[in-house]
DNA sequence: ATTATATATGAATAAACGCTCATATGTTCA
DNA sequence: TGAACATATGAGCGTTTATTCATATATAAT
């Protein structure tokens, strides 16, 4: 984990850091897979989005029913389709001019719900 | 949900909103829910933070261990630890001069579990 | 074809954020 | 007490981001 060549850290505490870091480090999942990580939550930290997606759970609904749903603009709610679609979230299908949104991922209710244990504890 | 008093969206399509937006908005969880998740997710949507908290899956670290793992200055790990304290996400405790953390809820690794699984797929 | 409508997208802007630097706080030890 | 050290914190800076506005694209209907 410590990728770069020059130490930023350097402290004279009696702890063996090297022994601690060797260890936990390895246990670690590839540095990629955290940064892809860290860019998932990311989309769902956004309160707009967070509704966007529990909307979802409940049905099938088109940009208009969105943005009614959160009285926002259709620009601003198609924008953010767009950031839930890219992250694999969402899937639009178009029906004549609508396009219709639905979740396509089944692990989000879980995250959802271990979120609001979390929070509500 | 339509908190506010004036409508931003309108749109004539044939699609009878008040209904669906009626259904759906009684499913979902109170606002302030809602506003508290995605405050949660923001904390997560930082790849230093994920690997402090992942660093911590397995065991009590002091900062400077943590700054050693992520090659980070200590002011730098200092303040994202704040970050995390102030979720309730980790818990301090003093020995001598260090400041050991450790993680402070049992549902961050179920919540990372499922996020890891929708990367995955 | 032309018009109307639903959605998408690029640019601009204001707010939020993570890091660095300087400094403060709290603990240990001489 | 004072020096040394681990950690915390406030200010500043550059970057990211959510929304708005203007405009583009795609489908439907006349």
């Amino acid at each position: 984990m410590p990728a770069g060549n020059e130490e930023k850290v350097r402290c004279d505490c009696k702890i063996v850091h090297e022994e601690i870091v060797g260890r936990v480090a390895q246990k670690m999942p590839p540095e990629e897979s955290l940064y892809d990580l860290a860019e998932l939550f990311k989309v769902f930290g956004d309160s707009t989005r967070i509704k966007i997606i529990w909307a979802l759970f409940e049905e099938e609904m088109c940009v208009c029913d969105i943005a009614h749903l959160l009285n926002m603009t259709h620009s601003a709610t198609s924008h953010q389709l767009r950031v839930l679609k890219q992250a694999r979230l969402v899937k639009p299908r178009r029906e004549g001019k609508n396009m219709f949104y639905s979740l396509d991922d089944r692990h989000i209710e879980e995250i959802f719900n271990q979120g609001l244990s979390h929070i509500n504890e």
